[in-house]
DNA sequence: GCTAGTGTACTCGGATAGTGTCTGTCCGAGTGGGGTTGG
DNA sequence: CCAACCCCACTCGGACAGACACTATCCGAGTACACTAGC
């Protein structure tokens, strides 16, 4: 059970977006390149990030990508919850009522959720609440060195490139 | 991402184990018919139980499997870690480092961890954290039914299969 | 009666194959701005 | 000088292929108990 490696990028992504705020929109050719990812499947992240109203997309020759909100107002946890599909860590299915052990027990008895998937679920909750609690703007605000090597060598890079 | 289903069958025969104590050791096809799953590959789900301490195995013909430890020793973290192998949820790239974003910083900025694996890492320790807080006896009381009629049923199915 | 041998029901570990998701690439189609051309 | 046109860099969405983990099955080998055969 892994975290697909588009999470990490994403963030990164939303992150670098908000550094870049004033020069928006930037073209995924050049989030490629600052990060050395593979520009095709880069963008396949960032239409998913689109479509959960996360980013925006401009299209033409001075197209690109940008941040749809102030970066104060969007959670780590939508990130996430956009690039991971399904965001169920775990999926009940209903083992217990399968085979012989669940032969012969009444409805009452399963009409209550599962333990374990109820244990599995507060542990979700908890991961989640986690993730809500932070914002992209916090993770800029983290690095404030990032934030100025950024803006500083994106420029030299948009004029070379 | 999605937790393997491997978790789901692991925590249901350790509860299972649990209230069949007096009847250990429980042998594999018994479980599988039990819960109506694939013996072999619950087997090596079991193995890898076994492996983190949590199972014995014993061969000849009335082996079988049983826990080794009372169930209020045994968490379900404990359970999840032995069935899923890396357990990183999350796992840091530096992308950060990548590309042209990351070639001309210092050393002393990428010295301190990538605040989104900070967050990530955070989010990762408070699921944790809640997964350890249950055990498998916490799980075995919280379905009494569940109990008796597992000590029932099973007596019945092992007489005649 | 005791011992050795045999059979059975289990476990262990390795080898192998199907499946699904993640990762990665390619292509045709659409769009907006800038440069060019013609009046 | 102005307007229409064309080109370019960008986006969108679908199609497709490879890598890897998860799921599943099969097989040979080892082990403990029960039962049987022979002394």
């Amino acid at each position: 059970m892994r975290m697909s490696e588009g999470v990490e990028w994403g963030l990164h992504c939303c992150v670098t977006l908000g550094w870049l705020d004033e020069h928006a929109p930037v073209s995924i050719r050049r989030l490629a390149l600052w990060f050395d990812l593979p520009q095709e499947y880069l963008k396949k992240r960032l239409q998913a990030l689109a479509r959960a109203g996360i980013l925006t997309s401009s299209p033409g020759i001075r197209g690109g990508w940008s941040l749809t909100r102030p970066a104060e107002r969007i959670t780590v946890m939508e990130v996430v919850a956009a690039l991971e599909d399904g965001l169920d860590l775990f999926r009940c299915t209903e083992v217990r009522q399968r085979g012989a052990g669940g032969a012969n027990a009444t409805d009452a008895e399963f009409a209550e959720t599962c333990g374990i998937s109820a244990v599995m679920r507060r542990a979700e909750m908890a991961w989640r609440r986690e993730l809500a609690a932070h914002t992209i703007a916090d993770l800029m605000e983290r690095s404030p060195q990032g934030a100025e090597r950024t803006r500083r060598d994106y420029l030299r890079m948009a004029g070379s490139a």
